[in-house]
DNA sequence: CGCTATATTGTTATCCTGACAATAGAAACG
DNA sequence: CGTTTCTATTGTCAGGATAACAATATAGCG
């Protein structure tokens, strides 16, 4: 490691990406910047890290700030970092990414620095364009949610406390933005150990058969996998 | 994002977990500090990122500057951030680090900012201490480097541009810490289309039935894979 | 009551795996 | 030289997992 004359002041942010299933369509939580640059522009929500503040509280407290998102979030993890030098037009910024998953929430409610903010599906983002590197980002987000899936349980984050089997193939299929076959995506799930737990409840007034309701299991990585 | 009154200037180095093969062994490169803090202790190779150079670059830099070593690794990524407010005892330091992966090289030389450096087995340096949280990075590396070679091609990395089939399962034996089945392993990796192309020419010299030759193939992700 | 929708369970041919046996071809040994 | 030894490579086979698809269960609805 060099001497302190190398010290070059870098700004240092974090970014969330925030995933959730609403109507069955996996939604991305954006913000509208409400500073220069990029302003009035979709975002993700982040910021700067405080100078005595650990990554991950400072992920939580800036979604909190922006969004008015305080729940803990079932499923956190970090992402990667971007630090091209010009990513950012005004200073030398390094941003660490994470990756956020929750089940469905009430609407988000702009806070500090932010006009709006809201839940966006995927495709009617796709047109639009984000502030800085943030397209990147979510794309890298969306991959390492599609490849979590196969071998964690992820997939129950998305989920309410209690879930169906069916609720739970939504997520997957949303996700992976493919149809899936019930027969056999019902059997691998019960046939992986610590995925679901059942409740020995059953969820009443849908149509069809009703459907037994489970919680997540203990399980943090899935042996069998569920393979994409 | 927040305004300029938020600024508060981090220090921004990157690290490298750079793993090899030697004598069928694990080892990673470490180098002996040479300045302040834990002056004389180990540490991965890493250093400050200069103003106007991106993550990568930097890493690759630092490789060459602390170690002689400048060849391009045959695989090179970002491993995740370390950013914990007090990872570094004098400044708030965020810390990049990637994992990067050779064939068997020469010994390293000491370079700029580092007394020595050179290979370690994971053996012997499982009793030392490393300096900052440089053994929560290395293990992380390991953990995602036993990952990887059951997905993607990244046992290749390790090898020689022309290698056989035997050396191959040494470097996943090696990585996982288990013998493999030397049959079963055979079957696998020439199944996997794209993980290994043969050359035609045949090892000779080595005691037993000659070995046929392969090279990487263009395959970067395993189907199927080779499962732990 | 029959229809429809969803959940759940079966069936089956195929693929992959691990354990282990068998064969191939060179060097080492006596 | 013939035999042994060592490593590479191929073969066998039972068990588990998968996909495609069929069959059954049980609710709401008209």
């Amino acid at each position: 490691m060099a001497l302190q004359s190398d010290f070059f002041p870098f700004y240092v942010t974090v970014d969330v990406v925030v995933l959730t299933l609403r109507e069955d369509v996996l939604h991305v939580l954006l913000v509208e910047r409400g500073s220069k640059p990029y302003l009035g522009e979709l975002a993700l929500p982040g910021g700067f890290v405080q100078p005595t503040e650990d990554l991950e509280p400072a992920a939580l407290r800036e979604l909190r700030e922006e969004t008015g998102i305080s729940l803990r979030p079932r499923y956190l993890e970090q992402l990667s970092s971007y630090g091209a030098p010009d990513r950012d037009p005004r200073h030398r910024t390094i941003s660490i990414a994470y990756l956020a998953v929750l089940p469905r929430l009430p609407e988000p409610t702009a806070g500090t620095d932010a006009r709006a903010a809201g839940w966006y599906s995927l495709e009617e983002v796709a047109d639009r364009a984000l502030a800085f590197d943030h397209r990147d980002i979510l794309e890298d987000g969306l991959e390492r949610a599609r490849a979590k899936l196969e071998y964690t349980s992820l997939a129950t984050a998305f989920c309410d406390p209690e879930f169906t089997v069916a609720q739970l193939r939504r997520v997957y299929e949303a996700v992976w933005g493919r149809p899936l076959d019930p027969g056999n995506f019902h059997r691998k799930v019960l046939a992986s150990p610590g995925f679901v737990e059942p409740t020995g409840r059953v969820r009443s007034g849908g149509r069809g058969r009703p459907s037994q309701l489970y919680r997540a299991g203990e399980a943090a990585v899935l042996h069998p996998p569920v393979l994409r």
